[in-house]
DNA sequence: CGCCAGGTAGGTA
DNA sequence: TACCTACATGGC
């Protein structure tokens, strides 16, 4: 186990691991007073929770620096990306203060991808279920603690299956869709690993051929699982944002637009009145 | 029950 | 280009 205090001072395990940017993580009980977030990564299972101002991870010192130190994108400095968006606008200085604990995860792209496909004309509760069913049907078991975790289904496994094999996830049209993802990266007609570099459009140009990849779920899969915080946010809720952010241009968010988003998003669940149409 | 969900595909004008 | 609607399922 080993504990750790971000450098910036910015993580509330809550905000980051449930504000709608990652699906997998669910809250577990370790003691009667002591409660923790669980989940699975690039194959590996973490129990993390806070301890005073200190956060304990449930792994080694080598796992967490080659892996959770970056999923958890510690060596960003988010209260200086706080601090530049609340510049921008009162709405959005607000939304910053309503969930000052938000990072950006840094996801599997081929997980992230997934994630948003299912999300689509979904909300986040079903959402959840349907990504636990599939690690579950497809996934490979990780014994952890007192129960079992799976993790997520490579694109491998996936593309072998008939949208009758996933059935059980009551994904409805969108189990073609994720069939139609495992085929094309698995085949390696899109190599995600080469979209981290790629020009920003033709990235998303590359991720829209995939049949059920629009312009949302492909920012979504870059922002979340390719790490392009320099895409544009065409977030729903971002767009009826933008009509409340009077002078503000979505190009002032400039690589913070990521985090913008997150703020936003995080605020207009606990908000909606003042996102209506 | 009805409305809606972090949209998109496929069709039409 | 700009709309329109079906889509599967279930949370609320």
């Amino acid at each position: 186990m080993i504990r750790w205090i971000p450098a910036d001072g910015c993580l509330d395990l809550a905000q980051t691991l449930d504000c709608g940017q990652a699906f997998r993580w669910q809250p577990v009980l370790l003691s009667e007073k002591r409660e923790a977030w669980r989940g699975v990564a690039f194959g590996h299972a973490l129990t993390v929770w806070q301890e005073e101002e200190t956060f304990c991870f449930d792994c080694t010192e080598e796992e967490f620096h080659s892996l959770w130190y970056s999923y958890f994108d510690f060596g960003t400095d988010y209260a200086t990306t706080r601090a530049a968006l609340s510049a921008l606008h009162p709405i959005l200085r607000d939304a910053a203060a309503y969930a000052p604990g938000i990072r950006i995860l840094r996801q599997e792209p081929w997980e992230a991808l997934c994630a948003f496909i299912v999300s689509q004309n979904n909300n986040i509760p079903r959402i959840k279920g349907i990504l636990e069913r599939l690690c579950a049907l497809l996934g490979d078991p990780l014994i952890y603690a007192d129960t079992t975790l799976y993790t997520f289904p490579s694109a491998e496994r996936l593309r072998v299956c008939t949208v009758e094999d996933l059935a059980p996830l009551r994904a409805g049209f969108r189990a073609k869709y994720l069939i139609d993802a495992a085929k094309r990266v698995s085949s390696g007609e899109i190599d995600l690993s080469a979209l981290c570099t790629a020009p920003i459009d033709e990235a998303r140009d590359k991720l829209m051929t995939i049949l059920g990849v629009g312009p949302k779920v492909a920012d979504c899969a870059l922002l979340y699982g390719l790490h392009r915080t320099c895409c544009f946010p065409l977030d729903v809720w971002m767009k009826r944002a933008m009509t409340l952010l009077p002078g503000v241009n979505p190009a002032d968010f400039g690589d913070n637009a990521g985090v913008a988003q997150q703020y936003i998003f995080h605020y207009a669940r606990m908000h909606p009145e003042l996102f209506r149409a």
